[in-house]
DNA sequence: CTGAAAGCGCTAACAA
DNA sequence: TTGTTAGCGCTTTCAG
């Protein structure tokens, strides 16, 4: 059997092609067609098990209802991204499902962005792109060409992003504050910021250290160099708990960190939070897997995920690009690595 | 300025339009276009940023060269699901731009699987379907709406599906063996098997559990039911350590039980392994953290990815589906959670 | 070697 | 209230 086309079911009807048309797009009522026709062809097309073609549709219409995402390997840091881009992947589909959208493509992202990279992103496959932002160097290049481009575009978890081009992060600087925040009010006073490269290589991470810096100049207690780890070594983690003034608790950027530090403490023979309180930044899957149930600053994916959806939906509409950028709040979720210092 | 189309590079380089086409469709060769030609045609059309309309060509071709995969979130079990669709996701991307596609369509998935909401898959936008596997009865009315489709699919882990439909799995049986047998291997003889819900309510975990027995009764090792645990209660794990002959290990069908019972032990300060053993299975992303580092059964995901893909593309190739069927091998990753038993 | 013409399956003016 | 007609932007015979 080949396939169903409009014009049988317009045979099958016994009407015009055009008046299924109006019929099955869902402009009957502008046409002013009666009831008992719609019914005849509605029957004649699920009888003939008709399915319109969304592409002749599109290129009708010059729409397709369809929206784009570039994901891929470049993700930094690895591990943190894999786990986060599952749950961040997952808030996507809902949204795509609550905002009525056919489906998202995925594109994969390319090693080198020229400008003709871009042309794949412009065929007229999708009206929109949503961007999950990665190495910082390479999303900046990316996004850059897209500001003279007609496709809008909205980039995730990043702010740095042109004129043209909408985005949605959350607040770092303010999520690391609350977990450091959440530290000191425990009692603690010396804590490090351990991290696996150094802070100034991404944005995120940079908020997140003078969010660390910030609660820590609030509580009047004086940083210490030595508290800033770069590079999660067992040396190095060692001497933080040899100090004369020995740090009570480490507070990392992200969860995969916390765990590398976790393993690093459990081979140390440290308990956590007995001898020391760890904190971490993501909340991603199986943060409560990590040293017992780890204390961390969760992001709301669901929400980032629906925000970039209904936003780019925005941008695609006409709404104004300063009205499609959005900053979202995390919140601290305490679980078991986190309690007041042993008194000694 | 407007969007360029076809016929505006026609005119900037005196040709006519479907000489345009040719060259830039790559047929040109076939048509005897001489090289100049080509050169003038190429030089427009750079120079003027022509990008080729996708829905135009896909209508006139009727090929779209774009596949899907259905993912969603009733995935089960959820948490497993999450940080294994990650990397699924990932593997996927790769082995789109390696199979020079331009991108996937991901279309969430619907609650209820009714003949209608097969349609959305039916409309010419894709060429083939992904589906990866997920609540076993969902799954199966879904895969069997498409036996009489002409969409040619593939299934992602699970084998049971309708005789139009190809598949990828993974051994999930000889992963279970490889893991208990490594158990034995270390001198164990008393292992549980540690599961959140019975067996029997998905094949994967059936042929797990079958992987487990076999091993066992290779080793000559009567099993006794009470080794069998289901649901991750601390009562239940208490009672296996308390057993007149204390299981000395335990093994798990899948990583995020068992980093439930890591953190149980944990509690019962039971130390991993110095005083139990314990294996799991997934390999998920941060099972590195799991335990200070779970000895696990690794799946292949890279490769399930990749032959997913492949196994699609050769099904809408017209390859027959029996060749569109591969099961993959697991293998074990041994970390810090396995050690021979402490001798008392 | 190049171009004219037909048409992929659908929608939307415009007529009737 | 319904049908006729003209394309959407491209590819592909088929003539020239």
């Amino acid at each position: 059997m080949a396939i169903v086309k409009m014009r049988d079911v317009a045979a099958h009807a016994g009407v015009s092609i055009s008046t299924v048309s109006k019929i099955l797009s869902g402009s009957a009522a502008a046409h002013q067609i009666p009831a008992h026709t719609i019914e005849r062809v509605r029957r004649s097309a699920s009888q003939l098990g008709y399915i319109p073609n969304a592409v002749a549709r599109n290129l009708r219409t010059q729409r397709t209802r369809e929206i784009g995402i570039v994901l891929g390997q470049e993700t930094y840091p690895e591990a943190a991204a894999l786990t986060l881009d599952g749950a961040f992947l997952i808030g996507l589909m809902e949204a795509v499902a609550t905002c009525h959208l056919p489906g998202m493509v995925v594109y994969p992202r390319e090693r080198s962005s020229s400008i003709a990279d871009v042309a794949r992103y412009l065929d007229g496959r999708i009206e929109g792109l949503l961007v999950r932002s990665s190495t910082p160097h390479h999303e900046e290049l990316l996004l850059s060409l897209f500001a003279r481009s007609p496709l809008p575009v909205v980039a995730v978890w990043t702010q740095e992003v042109p004129d043209t081009v909408g985005f949605v992060d959350v607040d770092h600087r303010a999520g690391a504050y609350q977990a450091v925040r959440h530290l000191l009010d425990l009692g603690h006073r010396r804590i490090a910021y351990v991290e696996s490269s150094p802070v100034f290589e991404h944005p995120h991470f940079l908020a997140r250290y003078q969010g660390y810096e910030q609660a820590l100049r609030e509580a009047q207690v004086t940083f210490q160099p030595e508290w800033h780890v770069i590079g999660v070594e067992q040396e190095k983690i060692e001497r933080l708990l040899q100090l004369p003034d020995a740090v009570t608790a480490i507070f990392t950027p992200n969860d995969v960190t916390a765990g590398a530090v976790a393993t690093i403490l459990h081979t140390l023979h440290r308990r956590i939070p007995g001898d020391i309180s760890l904190v971490g930044f993501d909340d991603i899957a199986n943060a409560d897997l990590i040293a017992g149930g780890l204390t961390t600053v969760h992001q709301p994916i669901q929400e980032i995920s629906m925000q970039a959806v209904r936003n780019l939906i925005a941008l695609i509409g006409g709404t104004p690009v300063v009205e499609c950028r959005a900053v979202l709040s995390t919140s601290l979720i305490i679980r078991n690595s986190s309690a007041p210092p042993a008194t000694r």
